[in-house]
RNA sequence: GUGAGUGUAGCUCAGUCAGGUAGAGCGCCGGAUUGUGGUUCCGGUGGUCGUGGGUUCGAGCCCCAUCACUCACCCCA
């Protein structure tokens, strides 16, 4: 039996370096005082194909889509912002007040995998609702900036862009589709392909013979309106005074329907294909189009298994699962005794990691698996010990030798070891 | 969805050129005087050669199909 297709295991080797960056962002979220939500992994199909766009590859050939027993189409999410919005407006949230709130968990999209794209996926995002000014579209770059910095990535950049309103993009669409038809014959069939479905997306391409008419195509700031040309100027200059540096990129178009106004990603050359770990932008229609009253609203997802493959490795994660003592029996008595031994130094020093040899062997080999075990030192009880009423304690890293310790003073002495 | 490359022991890989008994290192297990790990030495365990079919006297090797992985296109976090 093999995991399903681009379905990932994290193994306990693993498990350290997500628990680091999971906490690094969280720390860094609730530090700016957004809130956790969760939201079922599974909604009903509708919502996505509503919120995401009826055109996108996400909902016409991404979707884990299924009926149940009731016939209903469901969906596996295949992203956060859809349930995160579904979430605050049924339970009344969404209108009583400005909300900033983040959310974690797995993802599905039934794409070819590859470096840096699995079918199930980790994001966290971070979303604010009921703020139209930009200072928010500015703190959740500067969020994202601090998160970085926390995990120590420095080779990233971020990508600048505004969509303009939904009415200035509309039209600016038509503009486009206009210059395309007029030199249809030097679009390459990817792109005659997105002149119906996406044409915004051909400014992207990466087919060189594309660029010089890409370059000669209208830009798509010339055009925004002046209401959201102002918002982006207001959003430049905050990060211009915060000191973040960013690229404008007049082509970036997200690929989900919802976005307006401001759009930014977080790109990287190290990753190959897949370069884009952070990804964001305005959707101030969005709410609306779920069935709430309208409201603006702003958010970023960021790939976890992306950012993963960027951060070093680090020391201090790789001994979070190390035992620090391994207790080592030899005899029957001992066994029981011994049982109750680490049970009782359990309830006494809560923060102990202790390794209880189990499953017997020789004396021999349950030394050499409290060395393989990477523990700093053994407790061995004997028969010998059982019957004094002490354990011996063995340094298994440093030269010193062994010593032995009565029961009443061995609390006092793992804390002593423990303090080192 | 399209294209290319790769699947041999738990891991890293030889063996494929030229069809003829399945290999190495690491790991794992055990031993080297009684209840003492690591280094060393000795011994042992371990493979439906991804899977299924075909060609052949004979296939890990050749052919077909299929699955998985990797990379790219596409798309996106």
């Amino acid at each position: 039996m093999q995991a399903v297709r681009g379905m990932h295991d994290t193994l306990p080797g693993d498990a350290p370096g997500w628990r680091r960056l999971e906490h690094t962002v969280q720390s860094v979220l609730r530090s700016y005082c957004y809130r956790e939500i969760r939201f079922p992994i599974i909604e009903k199909t509708e919502l996505f194909s509503r919120s995401i766009g009826a055109g996108t590859d996400i909902v016409n050939k991404e979707m884990y889509t299924f009926q149940d027993r009731n016939g209903e189409f469901l969906t596996l999410r295949p992203e956060g912002t859809a349930g995160c919005v579904r979430a605050l407006i049924q339970h009344g949230l969404i209108h009583s007040g400005p909300q900033k709130v983040w959310y974690q968990g797995p993802m599905f999209r039934h794409e070819r995998p590859q470096k840096g794209r699995q079918r199930q996926f980790h994001q966290v995002g971070a979303e604010a609702f009921g703020i139209e000014s930009p200072d928010i579209d500015a703190e959740l770059i500067l969020v994202c900036a601090r998160i970085w910095n926390a995990l120590g990535i420095n080779d990233v950049c971020l990508e600048l862009n505004s969509l303009g309103s939904y009415s200035a993009r509309q039209h600016y669409r038509n503009l486009l589709i206009e210059y395309l038809s007029d030199h249809r014959d030097q679009l390459d069939s990817d792109s005659v392909r997105r002149l119906e479905t996406n044409p915004l997306r051909i400014l992207d391409s990466k087919n060189p013979e594309m660029q010089t008419l890409i370059s000669g195509a209208p830009s798509l700031l010339d055009s925004i309106d002046d209401e959201s040309a102002e918002h982006f100027s207001v959003l430049r200059g905050l990060l211009d005074a915060n000191s973040v540096d960013y690229e404008i990129n007049p082509r970036l178009v997200r690929g989900l329907d919802y976005y307006n106004r401001t759009v930014f990603e977080w790109i990287t050359d190290r990753l190959g294909a897949q370069g884009t770990i952070c990804a964001g932008g305005r959707y101030d229609d969005l709410v609306a189009q779920v069935g709430g009253k309208p409201t603006p609203g702003v958010g970023f997802a960021m790939g976890l298994e992306r950012i993963l493959e960027l951060m070093e490795p680090g020391q201090e994660e790789q001994d979070t699962d190390t035992p620090r003592f391994y207790q080592v029996m030899a005899g029957a008595e001992a066994v029981k005794s011994g049982s109750l031994l680490a049970e009782r130094l359990r309830d006494e020093m809560p923060g102990l990691k202790l390794m209880l040899h189990c499953g017997g062997g020789s004396f021999k080999s349950q030394l050499r698996k409290a060395d393989k075990s990477g523990a700093e030192y053994a407790l061995i009880l004997g028969d010998e010990e059982v019957a004094k009423n002490t354990v011996q304690i063995k340094p298994l890293r440093k030269d010193s030798g062994q010593y032995e310790v009565s029961r009443d003073k061995l609390v006092d002495e793992i804390t002593r070891l423990m303090g080192e």
